[in-house]
DNA sequence: AGCACGCCGACT
DNA sequence: GTCGGCGTGCTC
């Protein structure tokens, strides 16, 4: 039998199966979607099984060496997956195949010496092997130079060679756990020879008398009050066993969690589910779109619509962006389906990761509650897809693959023939078309439950305040507003999107800026460590009191980030208790939870935040909600600001006033006429679809257009601006007329990492020629790829135009 | 990717 | 005359 496998080496021209014969014990066993170690040009590499044959075309096959995997990690519907995601997305098939296993599955390959004739060598190299025939390749390269050389001699006279070992980075936690070592009689037995003293020892005997099954040691040791000596006497006198059992990591073990009931629901609620539920009473592969209000009760509906789907037998998953995968959705979940849930997530560490995705894999739940990458859930038999605030940037992939999830789900709801439901307060342009289109059935939910109030949004005109003398980041109605809150003992949400303290420090003297070394952009000012830092590479330098240009000490900090917002905020009200969430304060584990729930407890009057706070949370004492700068994101360059801002102002408005309280918010704005601003304060979603819609006609942009945007980047400028000239020049010639292609022009970001950035862009409707043009564009420059340090990197649909 | 092969300059 | 530098090409 001949198996054709995809190797682990992501290159263009390996990107292909390869024939390998498979060992004659084995033939029963290799399955398609197993991974496996096969020699490939004078190595091993891990590869995966993607085919069998009875005959193979090529002459002297080798052999599989090992099989990695006792039963398929992938199913044959996510092998075919891999391969229209590699060429969607235009990427290696090894790619997109390892893209869609935890990572704790990729192989790490580990180069060693081995020993094969002990005798030819000199004692000195002898010397290096002590008990083992393997040496660490990192050990042998310490070696000094004159050993190094007698080792080539004698790898060349083939005493000793290389060799690469492959393994996983999956690490199973164990514990210890004991059980006797015969049966009832005996143990009694042994009891009665005992002798007097030995109470515990007795005690504990008699425990397993009574129980009669394994038990974790701790939790014995714990329920008796004995200790691990007396164990270890019995464990020694052989009447007990113990041994190291293999358990699953539960992030969420430590939480309890009630059973929820349905909850009744509205008759909008009904009217909106009752074509999903017929949909999956029907196996029918409909795509939703679920357009509604923020806190109109979308989580319910499809809480229910999964119920459903388990009812007849199948899974469901539930896609939800990554930053908003806070405790309270997965709470909603585990209450809901008990066990029967899964949560991945970029929080969990890769152990824990790959323990999620193992009860998926043994089929041990049936739902799946994750961000981006949890598509790729290795379920046979799915009932149903949601992608919940599907307008979220968090669903396309910025590397290889550069997919978008909404993509993989469309094609795996057509493969299992179900639904998929697309939820959201503020639809991204795209969906939202595609059901004016009736290309997605839409369902409206247009009142909050409990028929609350959409919350009272003022828009206060920044650039008047500063006319009447005001030159605080704060308007004084938002400070008037979070005192006023604050004695009554409520909370506040205060968002700005932008991180650190200062944005950019500028000397008064001679107009220097302090930017990073490595980027072409402004360094931000940190107070707390009084640095300054660099958000795009991470550089980071003390910062300076005297201007390193002209030596002045007029040293001024412009732009506000939440540092600075923080601090104002203590200076104005010291007795407010301010909770900041931004990545600097939540980058260690778990922090984020911690700092939620302890606002949750009402240990903080007002959390301040960036981006992470906008989604998802429900307080219920939070009723007033200020924006200090909205327009921060209408001035970036990108087609989508204004999509962007209408739905973060959006979202956020949405965090006030969810429950009994009324709410209130602030947005503060230097731009207040524009109608981002406007129709987001009016809730009108509708209007700003139609507005929006006309920007993108004009300038040819999605809907109306597909993009493609090629970013070509290398640490010579000259080289950069060649290649992008002659790749943009290609593609005018090979596509048509009416595809429109921009460039090459400087990336927004000029330079990143010491690399510089050109960019190319291309608009299209209708473009048969594009996907070759683009793979032979790859294949001209594949060699000075690696090499030369020149990266192409070609992004269809991109989120980021930066 | 990474390893062998092969071709040309520097050296015992 | 050999050793070792790196460009080139192939991997079932």
């Amino acid at each position: 039998m001949i198996a054709k496998v995809i190797v682990d080496v992501a290159n263009s021209k390996t990107d292909r199966s390869y024939d390998y014969l498979i060992p004659d014990e084995w033939t029963s066993f290799i399955e398609k979607g197993m991974r496996v170690i096969v020699p490939f040009n004078n190595r091993n590499v891990q590869g995966f099984v993607v085919d069998l044959e009875e005959h193979s075309t090529v002459p002297n096959l080798k052999k599989i060496k090992k099989f990695v995997d006792m039963s398929p990690v992938l199913t044959g519907e996510l092998l075919d997956l891999g391969f229209w995601l590699s060429e969607a997305a235009l990427c290696f098939k090894i790619t997109a195949l390892q893209a869609m296993l935890p990572v704790a599955l990729k192989a790490r390959y580990k180069k060693q010496l081995e020993r094969v004739q002990a005798d030819m060598l000199p004692k000195e190299v002898n010397d290096l092997f002590q008990k083992n025939d393997l040496i660490d390749w990192d050990e042998v390269i310490k070696l000094p130079a004159g050993l190094l050389k007698q080792i080539q001699k004698l790898i060349k006279a083939g005493a000793m060679k290389m060799v690469t070992e492959i393994k996983d980075r999956t690490t199973s936690k164990t514990i210890k756990v004991v059980k006797p070592a015969m049966g009832k009689n005996d143990l009694l037995k042994e009891i009665e020879t005992l002798t007097p003293r030995a109470k515990k020892q007795k005690e504990i005997l008699e425990w397993f008398l009574v129980h009669f099954a394994e038990i974790p040691s701790n939790e014995l040791l714990m329920k008796l009050h004995a200790t691990r000596s007396t164990l270890k006497a019995l464990i020694n006198k052989q009447i007990l066993v113990e041994n190291d059992r293999k358990i699953y990591r539960d992030p969420y073990e430590a939480a309890s969690f009630k059973q929820t009931e349905p909850l009744a629901l509205t008759d909008i609620q009904q009217k909106a589910i009752q074509p999903i539920l017929s949909s999956v009473e029907n196996s029918e592969q409909e795509i939703f779109l679920l357009h509604g209000v923020t806190g109109s009760g979308k989580t319910e509906i499809y809480l229910q619509s999964i119920q459903s789907v388990l009812e007849k037998g199948k899974e469901a998953i539930m896609l939800v962006p990554e930053i908003s995968l806070t405790p309270q959705i997965v709470q909603r979940f585990k209450e809901r389906f008990g066990s029967d849930v899964a949560v991945l997530h970029s929080g969990l560490s890769a152990g824990e990761k790959y323990d999620e995705w193992l009860k998926i894999h043994r089929k041990e739940v049936k739902v799946v509650v994750g961000a981006r990458s949890a598509i790729f859930a290795p379920f046979e038999n799915i009932g149903m897809i949601i992608i919940d605030e599907e307008h979220e940037s968090s669903y396309k992939q910025e590397e290889n693959p550069r997919y978008h999830a909404r993509d993989v789900a469309e094609w795996r709801s057509k493969y299992h023939q179900c639904p998929l439901i697309l939820g959201s307060a503020t639809p991204s342009l795209e969906s939202y078309a595609r059901s004016q289109k009736n290309v997605y059935h839409l369902s409206e939910l247009t009142e909050r439950i409990h028929s609350q109030s959409m919350p009272e949004v003022m828009i206060v005109d920044m650039r008047e305040e500063l006319r009447e003398g005001n030159r605080s980041i704060f308007s004084r109605i938002l400070i008037e507003k979070i005192k006023e809150k604050l004695d009554r003992k409520e909370q506040c949400v205060l968002f700005l999107n932008r991180r650190g303290y200062s944005t950019f420090i500028m000397c008064r003297d001679c107009g220097y800026v302090a930017e990073c070394p490595h980027c072409d952009i402004s360094l931000t000012y940190h107070k707390n460590k009084n640095t300054l830092k660099c958000h795009y590479c991470g550089f980071e330098e003390m910062a300076p009191n005297r201007c390193p240009d002209c030596g002045s000490q007029h040293i001024r900090f412009f732009g506000t980030g939440t540092q600075k917002v923080e601090e104002e905020l203590t200076k104005l009200m010291p007795e407010a208790r301010i909770i900041r969430m931004d990545v600097d304060t939540t980058s260690r584990k778990g922090a984020h939870e911690k700092l939620l729930s302890a606002f949750a407890n009402k240990q903080g009057d007002i959390l301040l935040g960036t981006q992470m706070i906008a989604k998802g949370l429900d307080f219920p004492d939070v009723t007033l909600v200020g924006v200090i700068a909205a327009d921060t994101m209408l001035n970036l360059p990108d087609f989508r600001a204004a999509e962007r801002t209408f739905q973060l102002l959006t979202q956020v408005s949405g965090r006030a006033g969810r429950h009994k309280l009324q709410g209130e918010v602030i947005v503060q704005s230097y731009n207040p006429e524009h109608y981002s601003i406007q129709l987001a304060s009016g809730h009108n979603y509708t209007s700003f679809y139609l507005t929006e819609m006309k920007a993108r006609k004009a300038h040819a942009y999605p809907p109306y257009y597909y993009l493609t945007l090629i970013t070509v980047s290398h640490p010579e400028l000259m080289k950069v601006i060649a290649v992008a000239e002659k790749i943009t020049s290609r593609l005018k010639k090979e596509l048509s007329n009416k595809a429109i292609v921009l460039g090459p022009a400087a990336s927004v970001i000029p330079r990143i990492k010491d690399r510089y950035r050109y960019q190319c862009m291309i608009k299209y409707k209708n473009e048969p020629n594009l996907f070759h043009a683009l793979k032979s564009i790859l294949n001209q420059y594949e060699n000075e790829l690696g090499n030369s340090g020149l990266q192409i990197v070609i992004d269809s649909n991109p989120y980021m135009l930066m």
